[in-house]
DNA sequence: GTGTATATTGAATTTGTATTCAGTGAACAG
DNA sequence: CTGTTCACTGAATACAAATTCAATATACAC
Protein backbone atom coordinates (compact mmCIF):
# COMPACT_ATOMS: atom_id res chain seq x y z
CA UNK A 1 0.00 0.00 0.00
CA UNK A 2 1.34 3.41 -0.97
CA UNK A 3 1.50 6.28 1.43
CA UNK A 4 -0.91 8.21 -0.49
CA UNK A 5 -3.80 5.67 0.48
CA UNK A 6 -2.02 4.99 4.10
CA UNK A 7 -2.56 8.33 4.69
CA UNK A 8 -6.25 8.32 3.00
CA UNK A 9 -6.84 5.42 5.39
CA UNK A 10 -5.40 6.83 8.83
CA UNK A 11 -8.19 10.27 7.75
CA UNK A 12 -11.15 7.52 7.71
CA UNK A 13 -10.73 5.84 10.89
CA UNK A 14 -10.17 9.16 12.75
CA UNK A 15 -13.06 10.26 11.03
CA UNK A 16 -15.09 7.61 11.42
CA UNK A 17 -13.91 6.87 15.14
CA UNK A 18 -14.72 10.74 15.99
CA UNK A 19 -18.05 10.28 14.71
CA UNK A 20 -19.03 7.43 16.48
CA UNK A 21 -17.87 8.86 19.65
CA UNK A 22 -19.40 12.47 18.91
CA UNK A 23 -22.60 10.81 18.59
CA UNK A 24 -22.39 8.42 21.57
CA UNK A 25 -21.19 10.92 24.32
CA UNK A 26 -21.45 13.96 22.88
CA UNK A 27 -19.14 16.25 20.94
CA UNK A 28 -18.19 18.57 24.21
CA UNK A 29 -17.35 15.34 26.02
CA UNK A 30 -15.80 13.66 23.33
CA UNK A 31 -12.19 14.81 24.05
CA UNK A 32 -9.51 14.02 21.46
CA UNK A 33 -7.19 11.65 23.81
CA UNK A 34 -10.61 9.45 23.78
CA UNK A 35 -10.68 9.30 20.09
CA UNK A 36 -6.60 9.09 20.04
CA UNK A 37 -6.92 6.23 22.86
CA UNK A 38 -9.26 4.31 21.22
CA UNK A 39 -7.65 4.04 17.79
CA UNK A 40 -4.31 3.50 19.76
CA UNK A 41 -2.56 6.72 17.74
CA UNK A 42 -0.87 9.59 19.86
CA UNK A 43 -2.55 12.64 20.25
CA UNK A 44 0.04 14.54 18.14
CA UNK A 45 -0.84 12.39 15.02
CA UNK A 46 -4.45 13.13 15.26
CA UNK A 47 -3.43 16.73 14.66
CA UNK A 48 -1.31 15.88 11.85
CA UNK A 49 -4.25 14.96 10.29
CA UNK A 50 -6.61 17.55 11.12
CA UNK A 51 -5.90 20.72 12.42
CA UNK A 52 -8.25 20.99 15.06
CA UNK A 53 -11.46 19.38 16.84
CA UNK A 54 -13.57 21.83 14.92
CA UNK A 55 -12.23 21.15 11.53
CA UNK A 56 -12.60 17.40 12.34
CA UNK A 57 -16.42 17.93 13.43
CA UNK A 58 -17.21 20.01 10.76
CA UNK A 59 -15.40 17.57 8.15
CA UNK A 60 -18.44 15.57 9.41
CA UNK A 61 -21.17 17.71 9.26
CA UNK A 62 -20.05 18.85 5.66
CA UNK A 63 -20.24 14.81 4.68
CA UNK A 64 -24.19 14.81 6.51
CA UNK A 65 -25.04 18.56 4.33
CA UNK A 66 -23.58 17.29 0.97
CA UNK A 67 -24.88 13.68 1.03
CA UNK A 68 -28.55 15.02 2.02
CA UNK A 69 -30.30 14.62 -0.86
CA UNK A 70 -33.95 15.04 -0.80
CA UNK A 71 -36.09 13.41 -3.44
CA UNK A 72 -38.49 16.42 -4.13
CA UNK A 73 -41.73 14.62 -3.31
CA UNK A 74 -42.61 13.91 -6.88
CA UNK A 75 -42.51 10.19 -8.09
CA UNK A 76 -44.82 9.14 -5.19
CA UNK A 77 -48.61 8.58 -5.99
CA UNK A 78 -48.90 10.46 -2.68
CA UNK A 79 -47.26 12.42 -0.65
CA UNK A 80 -47.67 10.51 2.33
CA UNK A 81 -45.51 7.69 0.58
CA UNK A 82 -42.77 10.16 0.56
CA UNK A 83 -42.49 10.33 4.08
CA UNK A 84 -43.14 6.87 4.68
CA UNK A 85 -40.73 5.64 2.22
CA UNK A 86 -37.89 7.94 3.69
CA UNK A 87 -38.23 6.82 7.06
CA UNK A 88 -38.92 2.83 6.20
CA UNK A 89 -35.08 3.34 4.41
CA UNK A 90 -33.74 5.49 7.55
CA UNK A 91 -34.88 2.87 10.19
CA UNK A 92 -33.77 -0.05 8.28
CA UNK A 93 -30.43 1.93 7.65
CA UNK A 94 -30.34 2.51 10.93
CA UNK A 95 -29.67 -1.35 11.99
CA UNK A 96 -27.63 -2.33 9.38
CA UNK A 97 -25.06 0.87 8.70
CA UNK A 98 -24.91 2.31 11.76
CA UNK A 99 -22.77 5.38 10.23
CA UNK A 100 -25.38 6.52 7.90
CA UNK A 101 -27.65 7.12 11.16
CA UNK A 102 -24.92 8.94 13.02
CA UNK A 103 -24.03 11.19 10.42
CA UNK A 104 -27.76 11.71 10.15
CA UNK A 105 -27.78 12.45 13.83
CA UNK A 106 -24.69 14.22 14.28
CA UNK A 107 -25.95 16.73 11.57
CA UNK A 108 -29.00 17.79 12.99
CA UNK A 109 -27.76 18.16 16.66
CA UNK A 110 -24.97 20.62 14.86
CA UNK A 111 -28.53 22.85 14.51
CA UNK A 112 -28.53 23.34 18.70
CA UNK A 113 -26.85 26.37 20.11
CA UNK A 114 -23.53 25.75 21.42
CA UNK A 115 -22.66 23.54 18.87
CA UNK A 116 -18.98 24.99 17.08
CA UNK A 117 -20.59 28.06 14.84
CA UNK A 118 -18.95 27.12 11.51
CA UNK A 119 -20.51 23.85 11.08
CA UNK A 120 -23.92 25.15 12.56
CA UNK A 121 -23.98 27.28 9.89
CA UNK A 122 -23.50 24.91 7.42
CA UNK A 123 -25.85 22.40 8.98
CA UNK A 124 -28.72 25.37 9.30
CA UNK A 125 -28.36 25.53 5.57
CA UNK A 126 -30.35 21.97 4.89
CA UNK A 127 -33.88 23.01 6.08
CA UNK A 128 -35.81 19.40 6.57
CA UNK A 129 -38.76 21.36 8.04
CA UNK A 130 -39.46 24.05 5.69
CA UNK A 131 -38.46 21.52 2.80
CA UNK A 132 -40.95 19.29 4.29
CA UNK A 133 -43.73 21.47 4.86
CA UNK A 134 -44.23 22.08 1.21
CA UNK A 135 -44.62 18.46 0.48
CA UNK A 136 -46.95 18.32 3.40
CA UNK A 137 -49.16 21.04 1.05
CA UNK A 138 -49.22 18.76 -1.42
CA UNK A 139 -50.13 15.94 0.69
CA UNK A 140 -53.20 17.57 1.94
CA UNK A 141 -54.33 18.50 -1.37
CA UNK A 142 -54.17 14.81 -2.64
CA UNK A 143 -56.07 13.89 0.67
CA UNK A 144 -53.12 11.85 2.09
CA UNK A 145 -52.43 13.72 5.27
CA UNK A 146 -54.71 15.49 7.31
CA UNK A 147 -55.28 19.22 7.33
CA UNK A 148 -53.24 21.60 9.58
CA UNK A 149 -50.50 23.89 9.82
CA UNK A 150 -47.82 22.26 7.42
CA UNK A 151 -45.16 23.40 9.08
CA UNK A 152 -46.23 22.36 11.98
CA UNK A 153 -47.08 18.85 10.90
CA UNK A 154 -43.78 19.04 8.67
CA UNK A 155 -41.54 19.59 12.35
CA UNK A 156 -43.67 17.09 14.70
CA UNK A 157 -42.95 14.60 12.04
CA UNK A 158 -39.07 15.58 11.59
CA UNK A 159 -38.46 16.27 15.76
CA UNK A 160 -40.49 12.29 16.09
CA UNK A 161 -37.48 10.88 13.52
CA UNK A 162 -34.69 13.03 15.28
CA UNK A 163 -35.92 11.94 18.83
CA UNK A 164 -36.06 8.51 18.53
CA UNK A 165 -33.33 7.61 16.31
CA UNK A 166 -31.55 9.69 18.57
CA UNK A 167 -32.23 7.67 21.53
CA UNK A 168 -31.58 4.73 19.57
CA UNK A 169 -28.00 5.92 19.30
CA UNK A 170 -27.52 6.07 22.69
CA UNK A 171 -29.13 3.11 23.85
CA UNK A 172 -29.15 0.51 20.91
CA UNK A 173 -31.37 -1.83 22.96
CA UNK A 174 -33.82 0.50 22.31
CA UNK A 175 -36.27 -1.61 19.80
CA UNK A 176 -37.24 0.75 16.85
CA UNK A 177 -40.70 1.76 15.51
CA UNK A 178 -42.09 0.74 12.44
CA UNK A 179 -42.04 3.12 10.06
CA UNK A 180 -45.55 3.16 9.66
CA UNK A 181 -46.80 4.24 12.79
CA UNK A 182 -44.50 7.09 12.95
CA UNK A 183 -45.90 8.99 9.61
CA UNK A 184 -49.32 8.20 10.90
CA UNK A 185 -48.42 11.69 12.95
CA UNK A 186 -49.20 12.90 9.13
CA UNK A 187 -51.59 10.51 7.64
CA UNK A 188 -55.13 11.31 7.18
CA UNK A 189 -57.31 8.97 9.13
CA UNK B 1 -37.27 40.83 54.13
CA UNK B 2 -35.77 38.85 56.51
CA UNK B 3 -32.04 37.07 55.66
CA UNK B 4 -33.58 33.72 55.39
CA UNK B 5 -36.12 34.65 52.67
CA UNK B 6 -33.40 36.65 50.53
CA UNK B 7 -31.25 33.77 50.86
CA UNK B 8 -33.99 31.78 49.70
CA UNK B 9 -34.55 33.79 46.60
CA UNK B 10 -31.27 34.52 45.33
CA UNK B 11 -31.03 30.59 45.44
CA UNK B 12 -34.09 30.45 43.25
CA UNK B 13 -32.86 33.07 40.52
CA UNK B 14 -29.64 31.07 41.01
CA UNK B 15 -31.89 27.84 39.86
CA UNK B 16 -34.08 28.92 37.56
CA UNK B 17 -31.25 30.93 35.38
CA UNK B 18 -29.13 27.91 35.18
CA UNK B 19 -32.24 25.63 34.06
CA UNK B 20 -33.01 28.26 31.26
CA UNK B 21 -29.31 28.38 29.98
CA UNK B 22 -28.55 24.08 30.67
CA UNK B 23 -31.56 23.60 28.54
CA UNK B 24 -31.19 26.37 25.75
CA UNK B 25 -27.42 26.21 26.00
CA UNK B 26 -26.81 22.67 26.92
CA UNK B 27 -25.24 21.86 29.81
CA UNK B 28 -21.03 22.02 29.01
CA UNK B 29 -21.62 24.96 27.05
CA UNK B 30 -23.22 26.92 29.97
CA UNK B 31 -20.02 28.57 31.98
CA UNK B 32 -20.90 29.21 35.79
CA UNK B 33 -19.61 32.88 34.46
CA UNK B 34 -22.77 32.38 32.27
CA UNK B 35 -24.90 31.92 34.84
CA UNK B 36 -23.86 34.73 36.98
CA UNK B 37 -23.29 37.23 34.41
CA UNK B 38 -26.69 36.87 33.39
CA UNK B 39 -27.66 37.42 37.40
CA UNK B 40 -25.59 40.31 37.77
CA UNK B 41 -23.55 38.72 40.26
CA UNK B 42 -20.04 37.03 41.12
CA UNK B 43 -18.69 34.46 40.13
CA UNK B 44 -17.70 33.79 43.85
CA UNK B 45 -21.37 34.55 45.19
CA UNK B 46 -22.63 31.54 43.02
CA UNK B 47 -20.36 28.87 44.49
CA UNK B 48 -21.31 30.44 48.02
CA UNK B 49 -25.19 29.35 46.93
CA UNK B 50 -24.07 25.92 45.28
CA UNK B 51 -21.08 24.33 45.98
CA UNK B 52 -20.42 23.64 42.28
CA UNK B 53 -21.63 23.00 38.99
CA UNK B 54 -22.60 19.29 39.34
CA UNK B 55 -24.68 19.79 42.41
CA UNK B 56 -26.89 22.95 40.67
CA UNK B 57 -27.32 20.52 37.96
CA UNK B 58 -28.34 17.62 40.05
CA UNK B 59 -30.81 19.86 42.34
CA UNK B 60 -32.97 20.31 38.88
CA UNK B 61 -32.52 16.98 37.96
CA UNK B 62 -34.07 16.06 41.35
CA UNK B 63 -36.80 18.49 40.93
CA UNK B 64 -37.47 17.01 37.73
CA UNK B 65 -37.67 13.57 39.21
CA UNK B 66 -39.45 14.07 42.38
CA UNK B 67 -42.21 16.15 40.23
CA UNK B 68 -42.86 13.70 38.12
CA UNK B 69 -45.45 11.67 39.15
CA UNK B 70 -47.14 9.64 36.32
CA UNK B 71 -50.96 8.83 37.03
CA UNK B 72 -51.13 5.00 37.09
CA UNK B 73 -53.29 4.84 33.78
CA UNK B 74 -56.30 3.51 35.11
CA UNK B 75 -59.54 6.26 35.50
CA UNK B 76 -59.61 6.75 32.05
CA UNK B 77 -61.85 5.02 29.89
CA UNK B 78 -59.41 3.42 27.62
CA UNK B 79 -55.49 3.43 27.69
CA UNK B 80 -55.27 6.10 24.49
CA UNK B 81 -56.39 9.05 26.76
CA UNK B 82 -54.09 8.30 28.96
CA UNK B 83 -51.64 9.25 26.54
CA UNK B 84 -53.56 12.13 24.72
CA UNK B 85 -54.27 13.53 28.15
CA UNK B 86 -50.84 14.08 29.26
CA UNK B 87 -49.40 15.20 25.95
CA UNK B 88 -52.33 17.71 26.20
CA UNK B 89 -51.63 19.17 29.08
CA UNK B 90 -47.35 19.10 28.08
CA UNK B 91 -48.26 20.93 25.12
CA UNK B 92 -50.12 23.49 26.86
CA UNK B 93 -47.65 23.60 29.59
CA UNK B 94 -44.83 24.18 27.39
CA UNK B 95 -46.64 27.33 25.81
CA UNK B 96 -47.44 29.34 29.15
CA UNK B 97 -45.44 27.99 31.54
CA UNK B 98 -41.67 27.42 30.45
CA UNK B 99 -39.84 25.98 33.56
CA UNK B 100 -42.02 22.71 33.91
CA UNK B 101 -41.03 21.91 30.65
CA UNK B 102 -37.46 23.04 30.84
CA UNK B 103 -37.42 20.46 34.17
CA UNK B 104 -38.82 17.83 31.67
CA UNK B 105 -36.19 18.46 28.93
CA UNK B 106 -32.95 18.44 31.46
CA UNK B 107 -34.42 15.62 32.95
CA UNK B 108 -34.40 14.12 29.91
CA UNK B 109 -31.06 15.04 28.87
CA UNK B 110 -29.71 14.37 32.09
CA UNK B 111 -29.65 10.18 31.56
CA UNK B 112 -27.51 10.74 28.10
CA UNK B 113 -24.07 9.70 28.13
CA UNK B 114 -21.48 12.09 29.04
CA UNK B 115 -23.79 13.87 31.84
CA UNK B 116 -22.87 14.19 35.02
CA UNK B 117 -22.68 10.82 36.61
CA UNK B 118 -24.79 11.25 40.09
CA UNK B 119 -27.81 13.05 38.12
CA UNK B 120 -27.76 10.69 35.20
CA UNK B 121 -27.99 7.76 37.77
CA UNK B 122 -30.95 9.90 39.19
CA UNK B 123 -33.09 10.19 35.73
CA UNK B 124 -32.44 6.94 35.43
CA UNK B 125 -34.92 5.94 38.19
CA UNK B 126 -38.08 7.13 36.56
CA UNK B 127 -38.32 4.94 33.20
CA UNK B 128 -40.91 6.49 30.99
CA UNK B 129 -40.64 3.98 28.39
CA UNK B 130 -41.01 0.78 30.88
CA UNK B 131 -43.97 2.23 32.56
CA UNK B 132 -45.92 3.25 29.66
CA UNK B 133 -45.42 -0.46 27.80
CA UNK B 134 -47.65 -1.56 30.81
CA UNK B 135 -50.43 0.90 29.56
CA UNK B 136 -49.89 0.37 25.72
CA UNK B 137 -50.77 -3.25 26.87
CA UNK B 138 -53.89 -2.27 28.65
CA UNK B 139 -54.30 -0.13 25.68
CA UNK B 140 -53.85 -2.86 23.01
CA UNK B 141 -56.45 -4.94 25.00
CA UNK B 142 -59.08 -2.52 25.23
CA UNK B 143 -58.67 -1.92 21.22
CA UNK B 144 -57.28 1.68 21.79
CA UNK B 145 -53.65 0.96 21.20
CA UNK B 146 -52.46 -0.89 18.38
CA UNK B 147 -50.47 -3.91 18.23
CA UNK B 148 -47.06 -4.02 18.21
CA UNK B 149 -44.19 -4.45 20.13
CA UNK B 150 -45.34 -2.35 24.00
CA UNK B 151 -41.75 -0.94 24.37
CA UNK B 152 -41.16 0.09 20.96
CA UNK B 153 -44.63 1.66 21.14
CA UNK B 154 -43.77 3.49 24.02
CA UNK B 155 -40.36 4.28 23.11
CA UNK B 156 -41.29 5.82 19.95
CA UNK B 157 -43.67 7.96 21.34
CA UNK B 158 -41.43 9.05 24.42
CA UNK B 159 -39.25 9.59 22.30
CA UNK B 160 -41.15 11.46 19.88
CA UNK B 161 -42.06 13.95 22.51
CA UNK B 162 -38.90 14.49 23.72
CA UNK B 163 -37.99 15.46 20.09
CA UNK B 164 -40.67 17.73 19.68
CA UNK B 165 -40.35 19.92 22.98
CA UNK B 166 -36.64 19.54 22.90
CA UNK B 167 -36.84 21.21 19.47
CA UNK B 168 -39.09 23.90 20.69
CA UNK B 169 -36.61 25.20 23.70
CA UNK B 170 -34.09 25.42 21.38
CA UNK B 171 -36.60 27.31 18.92
CA UNK B 172 -39.12 29.17 20.70
CA UNK B 173 -40.11 29.67 17.00
CA UNK B 174 -41.19 26.71 15.71
CA UNK B 175 -45.11 25.83 16.20
CA UNK B 176 -46.16 22.60 18.36
CA UNK B 177 -48.13 20.13 17.08
CA UNK B 178 -51.83 19.22 18.05
CA UNK B 179 -51.83 16.52 20.85
CA UNK B 180 -53.53 14.61 18.80
CA UNK B 181 -51.57 13.93 15.97
CA UNK B 182 -48.40 12.71 17.75
CA UNK B 183 -50.91 9.92 19.84
CA UNK B 184 -51.73 8.77 16.31
CA UNK B 185 -48.25 7.15 16.60
CA UNK B 186 -50.68 4.70 19.14
CA UNK B 187 -53.99 5.06 18.54
CA UNK B 188 -55.18 2.30 16.69
CA UNK B 189 -56.70 3.16 13.20
C1' DG C 1 -23.24 51.77 69.05
C1' DT C 2 -20.59 47.49 69.02
C1' DG C 3 -19.73 42.99 67.73
C1' DT C 4 -20.86 38.99 65.04
C1' DA C 5 -22.54 36.68 61.23
C1' DT C 6 -23.25 36.48 56.49
C1' DA C 7 -23.61 38.25 51.68
C1' DT C 8 -20.58 39.66 48.27
C1' DT C 9 -16.50 40.56 45.50
C1' DG C 10 -12.50 39.92 42.48
C1' DA C 11 -8.32 38.10 42.26
C1' DA C 12 -5.60 33.83 42.76
C1' DT C 13 -5.28 28.83 42.07
C1' DT C 14 -6.23 24.46 40.02
C1' DT C 15 -7.56 21.51 36.64
C1' DG C 16 -8.65 19.55 32.38
C1' DT C 17 -7.94 19.53 27.75
C1' DA C 18 -6.78 21.40 23.07
C1' DT C 19 -2.83 22.52 20.57
C1' DT C 20 2.23 22.89 19.52
C1' DC C 21 6.74 21.21 18.96
C1' DA C 22 11.26 19.13 18.87
C1' DG C 23 12.83 14.83 17.96
C1' DT C 24 12.88 9.72 16.04
C1' DG C 25 12.68 6.27 12.72
C1' DA C 26 10.84 4.15 8.64
C1' DA C 27 9.79 4.47 3.69
C1' DC C 28 11.05 6.14 -0.58
C1' DA C 29 13.54 8.53 -4.61
C1' DG C 30 17.74 9.17 -6.84
C1' DC D 1 23.74 3.75 -0.35
C1' DT D 2 22.26 8.29 0.97
C1' DG D 3 19.59 12.11 1.66
C1' DT D 4 14.86 13.66 2.10
C1' DT D 5 10.30 13.33 3.31
C1' DC D 6 6.77 12.20 6.27
C1' DA D 7 4.23 9.33 9.79
C1' DC D 8 4.52 9.22 14.42
C1' DT D 9 5.47 10.07 19.52
C1' DG D 10 5.30 12.11 24.09
C1' DA D 11 6.33 15.84 26.50
C1' DA D 12 5.75 20.99 26.75
C1' DT D 13 2.58 24.89 26.27
C1' DA D 14 -1.54 27.57 26.14
C1' DC D 15 -5.96 28.38 27.59
C1' DA D 16 -10.36 28.37 29.29
C1' DA D 17 -13.24 27.41 32.93
C1' DA D 18 -14.24 25.64 37.72
C1' DT D 19 -13.16 26.28 42.30
C1' DT D 20 -10.94 28.61 46.39
C1' DC D 21 -9.80 32.37 49.21
C1' DA D 22 -8.69 36.58 51.58
C1' DA D 23 -10.76 40.82 52.06
C1' DT D 24 -14.90 44.05 52.31
C1' DA D 25 -19.53 45.55 52.97
C1' DT D 26 -23.91 44.98 54.86
C1' DA D 27 -27.47 43.32 57.95
C1' DC D 28 -28.73 41.88 62.37
C1' DA D 29 -28.63 40.95 67.54
C1' DC D 30 -27.75 42.83 71.90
Amino acid sequence: MGRKEQKEERRQQILFKALELFVTKGYQETKISDIAGELGISVGLLFHYYESKEALHYELVKMGVEGTKYPNGTGFEKAIDYFAGFLKVLLETVKTNPWVSQIFILTSQARRPGMPEEARKLAMTIDQIGFSAKVVEKGQKDGSIREGDPVALSAAFWCSVQGIVEQHAYDGTLPLPEADWVTDILRRR
